[in-house]
DNA sequence: TGTTAGCACTCCAGGCGCTCGAGTGCTAAA
DNA sequence: TTTAGCACTCGAGCGCCTGGAGTGCTAACA
């Protein structure tokens, strides 16, 4: 384990790399108030911290940079959450103070929003509404046998496929099949659509429906809602080229392409089960963001995760900073939502 | 106006410039199979050039590169739009024989196929979906004074706006209210709505509804739909990086900045009225795309222009691939909304 | 035993000078 | 009008040097 001494020494090396972004060396860390050591000793301390993997030198006669490991460390057991300033505290809470009527553009704002805030790259995930529960199911016939079924949920969420069958079916089946799917489906949650209609629906559908196997269809591609992809929102993807470690393009190009392939995001994008899950350099997924930190959190409806929020930098990040922030944002989303739902 | 000889070596200049990224020299040019001049002779001309500026010289010694005026003069009258290869126009109709339900859908597509075709980042604009008609309104009541309406268009394409009102209507009202605006509404333009509504609906409302003030709030909400912003699809922005032109990063990062002000994008992006517009370096409409080039097209519905898509580069572009494809591009678009709408 | 001053050592950034080669403009000949 | 020849220019690239920041080690000190 660390000596209380080393911790400091590591801990300083760390805040004041992450603002100067270049190596420090024992000169500049003795200048430090809560260090009365002389530089000698800091030097010591300094090459134990880098055999013991903490630390890392460019070069020679280069000052220390923080290893992954040593960023590890930090976080585990250094870091302390303290209050946000509070400038930025009341900047995020007007964000959650504006009227706003659908959910898209909570999440949209949010990833502007923090992405000014920690002048990194945000990415925000969901919410996933198939958690939700069914308010009403209207479907609209286009003709040539196709459809439109609208699903309103619970908290106003609107969701629309597209259905197909083989023929036309009649008009007053369609209408019956709505009458009955309004009766049979309120109050269910979108996820358990499918469950719910299989098991309920088929025997009082074949009863009332003509064209029963039409019928079945229609339902089965409505049944496909909840296996939409997840909705992805990124801010300030173009903050990343002002971090001196992406000057170079070759390093950023990369990244800013796996942030293009929407789909693939939830692939590799940390769900915090609870509280914040941070990745550092190698533990994340997947080798683009070697070099990067994801810090990520949940936000959640009535108790249920239904979203994600994260910010993704060069390892070399304000944690503390980020940190207090998403927490902060996940809970005032939670709570917006909640509010949202029960009000909406 | 120039010599035959001059526009000659002026395309050659600027195709070679944009296959290899480096200034051209009179020697490289010489070895042009349809260029049988010495490299004497193609200095004298290039000095020609230069001086009525159509080319510029980084510096003394190093070979010449296309001024904008020298791009612009080759896009107006050296550009001789061939037809696609082969290999690209088959690939390109591949994409809109796939089952695409949503319009959207398609426009992403786009977004991503074309940057992977062009090298380039792609920017897809609409569908606005505003002059399509009404084919039916559904208002959802969700309590509290909101409410959703739903209103479907001709070729299937869902819109939904929350509205509000001061108190609860009655459920009478609210059926009332839907019916008769089913009634007016169907077959109107939805840039025409508010004006039909007020014109042909408030007699009728003020007779068969009680509380006659909310129904034209609710009304009034509705009819936000045509005021919606346009809907914007970026695809490619990172390939952006590769362009040598780009590798300082202080070039590319207010570019990539810009992409991701989506409201303004519409403020700067050429609306081409009809056939291809290239707006060349300071031709754009904004600074930081003085070094670029943007190259759009419009595509339609029933003759109406619905959206717009651009390629985005620096200003060394294959202008002949870039526009052939768009070309291509935004008839099929326009065939495939027309098939959707007809279909759909 | 822990801390610190002193010192020799290392190594990079950056400035300087040099050369090489690609490219030019000009002149004179074909 | 075209072209060969030639002197000239200029930047890229390489090697060299120097200054300074930072280190590790040793010896003295508390």
């Amino acid at each position: 384990m660390l000596t209380p001494r080393q911790q400091l020494i590591l801990s300083a090396i760390i805040e004041d790399y992450v603002r100067m972004a270049e190596p420090i060396g024992s000169r500049a860390l003795a200048k430090h108030e809560e260090i009365q050591y002389s530089p000698a000793t800091i030097r010591n301390e300094m090459a134990d911290l880098e055999e013991m993997g903490y630390l890392t030198q460019p070069h020679t006669s280069a000052g220390r940079v923080p290893s992954q490991k040593g960023y590890r460390f930090y976080v585990d057991n250094l870091l302390r959450l303290g209050q946000m300033d509070r400038e930025t505290g009341e900047f995020l809470k007007s964000v959650f103070t504006k009227r706003i009527d659908e959910v898209e553009q909570v999440a949209r704002e949010v990833a502007n929003v923090l992405s000014m805030l920690t002048k990194q790259t945000v990415i925000v995930l969901g919410p996933k509404t198939d958690t939700e529960k069914l308010r009403k199911i209207e479907l609209i016939p286009l003709g040539g046998g196709r459809a439109i079924a609208i699903l309103v949920t619970n908290s106003g969420h609107v969701e629309t496929v597209h259905v197909r069958f083989s023929s036309e079916m009649e008009a007053d089946d369609v209408e019956t099949l709505v009458r009955v799917l309004n009766d049979k489906v309120v109050g269910v949650p979108i996820s358990e659509l499918r469950r719910t209609l299989y098991a309920e629906l088929a025997s009082e559908l074949r009863r009332t429906v003509e064209r029963f196997e039409d019928a079945i269809a229609v339902l089965n591609e409505v049944c496909q809602v909840p296996e939409r992809e997840e909705t992805v929102f990124i801010g300030g993807a173009s903050n990343m080229l002002a971090q001196p470690e992406f000057h170079d393009v070759g390093k950023a190009q990369p990244i800013l392409s796996l942030l293009e392939q929407n789909e693939s995001i939830s692939n590799w994008f940390p769900k915090a089960e609870d509280g914040i899950e941070v990745r550092i350099g190698a533990e994340n997924a997947v080798v683009e963001l070697k070099d990067c930190t994801v810090i990520a959190t949940t936000y959640r409806l009535g108790g249920v995760p239904v979203g994600h929020i994260g910010v993704l930098g060069p390892t070399r990040m304000d944690y503390n900073r980020v940190m207090q922030i998403l927490s902060f944002t996940s809970q005032a989303l939670t709570e917006f939502l909640t509010r949202f739902a029960s009000s909406g």
